[in-house]
RNA sequence: GGCGCUAUAGCCAAGUGGUAAGGCCAAGGUCUGCAAAACCUUUAUCCCCCGGUUCAAAUCCGGGUGGCGCCU
């Protein structure tokens, strides 16, 4: 029976080309695991793989919301659940390649709240509650209807906290209700090439100036010009929110530049953390890294 | 050459006699419907050097060295 295959790991340590190299080999799909990839119009300032680069290859969950639009985690497994599931039922092997951990995790484990979405009601009531009363307050309450959660917490977490506050809300049940160990759906084999940090960290650095000469000032401007905002969604992302700012604060496109770069590294940094604690995964190094192995892993 | 100002962590910086704020950067970590987000933790045995005053000095005094500014 085949296995899923991740491919995860920080960005710009080369997930897309390993991708897509396995996915030949394997005759199979790729699911992108990536909260901006599927994004329209978000190209560049991404690392979208251009048709080029995919080479054939399948790709699923790249290009399917438009910029003005949210997106969730939950939006996210309803999505790409069905194509693993597909393709699990065609006797191939899903590649699942992408940087955002918090969707690879939501697709490789049953999720416990599926029940509770989100309430915009809700989230604003308590977002007001927060302007004015404090987080103190918002941490407090929590406290008195899910003291394990609020245990948890940090009152500075006012995102949480107020998820928390909205899981009670909405069913009553307490987000500490929740398994500690989550069910996995699939039988799966994680893969991420480990660069030393210094190394990682100059990929970064070339590949920013890349998307820079590429145009991705261009791209942000002509996304501001269709009327995307700075508080969408889509404009959280990294190259996207520091120009939007650095525009409007007159920053030199030097210091825009450096302030992606240091803030991809940083990105780069918590994706590693993330992954870290990421079970069957290997981390391979570069120098290591060996199509047939990875594919053998996956058969065993 | 003279005069004035200044010297605190990788960087910015508070402290003006009682045992080193804060911010940035960096590192480590958390993560169950906004995740390229949000959040947490750690980081100067010591304040340019030498000597002095004092129970006690980063803080006061003298000298040295470096930086900045002004004058001739």
């Amino acid at each position: 029976m085949p296995k899923v295959l991740v491919i995860c790991g920080a960005t710009a340590s080369g997930k897309t080309a390993l991708s897509i190299a396995c996915a030949k080999k394997l005759n199979t799909e790729i699911i992108s695991a990536d909260s901006l990839l599927v994004y329209k119009g978000l190209n560049i300032g991404t690392a979208k793989p251009t048709e080029e680069e995919k080479q054939g290859v399948t790709h699923h969950l790249i290009d399917v919301v438009s910029p003005f639009e949210s997106f969730s985690v939950s939006d996210y497994e309803k999505a790409a659940l069905p194509i693993v599931e597909d393709l699990l039922a065609q006797g191939k092997t899903p590649i699942i390649c992408g940087g955002t951990g918090f969707y690879v995790n939501a697709l490789l484990y049953k999720s416990q709240f599926g029940n509770a979405g989100a309430n915009e009601e809700i989230r604003r009531y308590y977002e007001t509650l927060y302007k004015e009363c404090g987080k103190e307050y918002l941490h407090n309450l929590l406290a008195e209807k899910d003291p394990e959660s609020a245990e948890k917490l940090h009152e500075n977490d006012v995102k949480r906290v107020i998820r928390a506050l909205e899981i009670y809300d909405l069913t009553g049940k307490k987000k500490s209700m929740q398994q500690d160990e989550p069910v996995p759906r699939f039988d799966f084999v994680a893969v991420s090439i480990d660069y030393p940090r210094e190394e990682l960290y100059e990929r970064i650095e070339r590949r920013v100036d890349k998307m820079f000469e590429d145009g991705l000032l261009q791209e942000v401007q002509s996304l501001c010009l269709q009327g995307v905002k700075r508080d969408m969604q889509c404009m959280q992302g990294i190259g996207y929110k520091e120009i939007v700012e650095g525009l409007e604060t007159g920053a030199s496109l030097e210091e825009i530049k450096e302030t992606v770069k240091k803030n991809t590294r940083n990105y780069a940094k918590r994706q590693i953390t993330f992954f870290k604690r990421m079970k069957n995964h290997f981390r391979i190094s570069p120098s290591e890294v060996n199509l047939e192995k990875i594919i053998e892993l996956c058969l065993t």
